[in-house]
DNA sequence: CTCTTGACGCCGG
DNA sequence: TCCGGCGCCAAGA
């Protein structure tokens, strides 16, 4: 179904765990790499950029908060539209708020 | 097998 | 806050 051939496991577990960030929050590559328990921020950015575009790649993004390199526009875009808590700059998304560790719905952004 | 590249992360300066 | 450098890990040439 939502895979495409060439896809092996790791790149499933990733995309899976990206669906599962909700609307308003996101997830950086490093978090999604400790979350599939396997390779590391950079293996999970490649995953991204081959496979993300059927997945909402936009809740994706560096650990300080900054957009996918040469996807930045398109991001913010998706940033504003769902309401996701974005910096004072409106450049960078407001980690503190957004992050979405994965472990449970009921999110507790201190 | 070696070298370069990349939708990264973190620590200085 | 912006920039540069080093570390990390897998894929491609």
């Amino acid at each position: 179904m939502s895979d495409n051939p060439g896809m092996d496991d790791y790149a499933e577990a990733v995309l899976d765990a990206v669906e599962r960030i909700p609307p308003g929050r996101v997830m950086a590559y490093g978090d999604v790499a400790e979350l599939v328990g396997g390779g590391g921020p950079r293996q999970v950015g490649r995953v991204m950029s081959l496979y993300g575009g059927g997945v909402p790649w936009w809740r994706v993004l560096r650990a300080d908060g900054s957009p996918p390199t040469g996807h930045e526009a398109r991001a913010l875009a998706r940033y504003r539209a769902e309401g996701t808590p974005l910096r004072p700059d409106g450049r960078r998304v407001d980690m503190r708020r957004a992050r979405f560790t994965g472990d449970f719905p009921g999110d507790n952004p201190k």
